[in-house]
DNA sequence: GATGAATGAGGATTCATTCAT
DNA sequence: GATGAATGAATCCTCATTCAT
């Protein structure tokens, strides 16, 4: 057996939480024991603890990890840039990509709303409260840039209320990916770039004039 | 000081419902220990063995008086009756109605994603996926007849396909729901009414002609 | 529903014990509940705990029950009896008659063992015991009766060591019988009336210038 | 305070299944808890589940123990080796040996009878029983080549059947061993001796002549 | 006489966590 | 870096028992 190099180590840490990525996505996190993830990992629950100190340290470095791996992205960075003269379409681009299969396992599992409650104080500690603030703001701040930019090209009307449009996206997208487990996934799918098109269409109205 | 006639054990039971769904809402399903939901119904946990056999049971339970309590109502009825001359307003009188702190609480919950989990068959056993299906599929019988009965009554156009239509409009309202607990809840809540009517003519776009 | 007779409660209690004696017997009395007597008899905990004030107390009338129907009939009396010419011969019918299906169903039982382990102290409370011991005295008396009258009759020699002969017949009897539930029991039953002469025979030999 | 070596971990569980041997002998299976075989062990319960998957399987390694400690020794294998010129010597060596105070402790709780119940379908699982089946299987089979070993060697008649004479001295043991329980074990026992060369003597009658 | 409701003390089991190696 | 052993708290559930009706 070969001495553990650090790039071994890096493999087991990816390793695990890959597993409890896939395991806290389809159970939910209360449900997913660590003996789970390290079963499903191949290695130990100390191997775990070597990586993360606790159960909830490894649920807030799964999601560093899905924060980089979903939004830290070029064609996020694109949509945003003042350069992009198609702000919504590198969105919309963006949006096709993240609606795949892992996404929709990781945003619809018992796993996103196990983060909403932590968010609204139901469980967790202040650590990871603040963690997931942070990263959804970052989240929110990005939509919001993008669709300033649309504003700025054109795409969307000057006098739009920009967090309602933010928000109203996040209604659309959230309702959209939760619908996409109950319903028929595949049939919902076909049509989800039309749906996307009405709902920038929708966004035009959210103006200062038509919202209280 | 519990009394033992047979209308006490009535109040007994739905204060065991009431406690479940408070806290199942609250902290989820998981997180909720029989020992939680005893203590704030103020019984013991055996009370809860004696109306209900089981914690999944309990769910049932639950979801059945929710069921009952969230969607057989007058409104709806009135809303799929065929002698209505507005549905679609009906249907929005219903939902302003629904969206509300209690429903939020619920809708919003750990534990409605829980239930998709179950229905995914991630967990929970059969008879409770199928009495949650059973219980979906008359929602969204029900949610057809309205819109229906819209389209006759010339409020939504007649080559809309339907099915598309109720997909979209639960979008939008799981989508409402769940935003609802991340955002500022009373600044969405404001804007609920006037986006339901951005909904209902965006839903007039899911065409025949236009969809896949 | 018509007013409960006294003729009624007997039933019911009959029908009590009945249930308690067939699943004490097939389950074991710690594997069987009060619950599973009770929907077994029909009847609710309840009206058990009307009859007896306790499981224990549930058994302890479930052994005068056995005691009174196994131990109590004319074949014994007749056996015990100086009048009797041939007493071997009626214990052997006797033994013939008990060991029957349900005798040995019961005997056979964890039940009985569980009568050991009382009489050794390991559970029950004192009365229990006393009630054991007592039921147990009588039977060993009976026995001990039968044997005096054969070697009375001549049967077995004078010199016999009654003690010993009592309990050597028991040890046949009580291994016959468990042997009965593990081994091929229509095997083993059709050779019972010869193992029972080679007992007899054996018996003989259990005389004061051959024990210690 | 644990030591964390293999060898440890290894008296650990000698300990536990040492401790499960006591208590279930003296107080029976089910009233047993894993508590209190834990207490008398000086572990926690975790402890017992790390070792076992559950109760049953306690059950089970305790079963296999008992199986290599009672019954895999020198003197049975002498017994049934064909070099040796006095098999029902051997055998009563060994009886001798195994009626002992432990031995007798084993035999006689109500885990035996509780073995029982097992074998006849009223409880535990179909492993469990299997894995009982087994063992006694072999046991009889043990048995029955030390009996044609002694037929072999003269010391029981050619016509002897086989079957008879293991099922015969099975009757007399396990009667024994429960009634060493129920009656004066000191008495008993002294006679154990001239009770078994009785029981030799008995089984040569067991033969093709004068059995069903 | 008997029922149905409720209690409360355990019991088996799971699991996050610790720690010696 | 990682493993295996063990802890202990929490959880679901069972069940004997009580008691108002």
């Amino acid at each position: 057996m070969p001495k553990r190099t650090y790039e071994d180590s890096l493999v087991t840490k990816q390793n695990i939480l890959n597993s409890a990525k896939r395991l806290f996505s389809r159970r939910g996190y209360e449900r997913t024991s660590l003996s789970d993830v390290a079963k499903y990992a191949g290695v130990t629950r100390g191997a775990i603890y070597w990586h993360f100190s606790s159960k909830e340290d490894l649920l807030l470095g799964l999601l560093e990890k899905l924060n980089t791996d979903l939004f830290s992205n070029d064609i996020v960075n694109e949509a945003m840039s003042p350069a992009e003269a198609d702000p919504l379409g590198k969105l919309k681009d963006f949006l096709l990509v993240l609606v795949q299969e892992d996404a929709i396992e990781f945003f619809n599992s018992t796993f996103m709303t196990m983060l909403l409650t932590i968010m609204n104080g139901g469980s967790g500690n202040d650590e990871l409260r603040e963690k997931i603030y942070a990263q959804r703001k970052r989240h929110v701040s990005n939509q919001t840039q993008i669709i300033k930019n649309a504003v700025n090209k054109g795409q969307l009307p000057k006098n739009l209320v920009i967090e309602a449009a933010v928000e109203h996206l996040e209604i659309f997208l959230i309702g959209y990916i939760h619908s996409c487990r109950v319903n028929n996934v595949d049939l919902i799918k076909k049509n989800f770039s039309y749906y996307l098109d009405l709902e920038f269409e929708l966004m035009k109205k959210l103006t200062k004039e038509t919202l209280v």
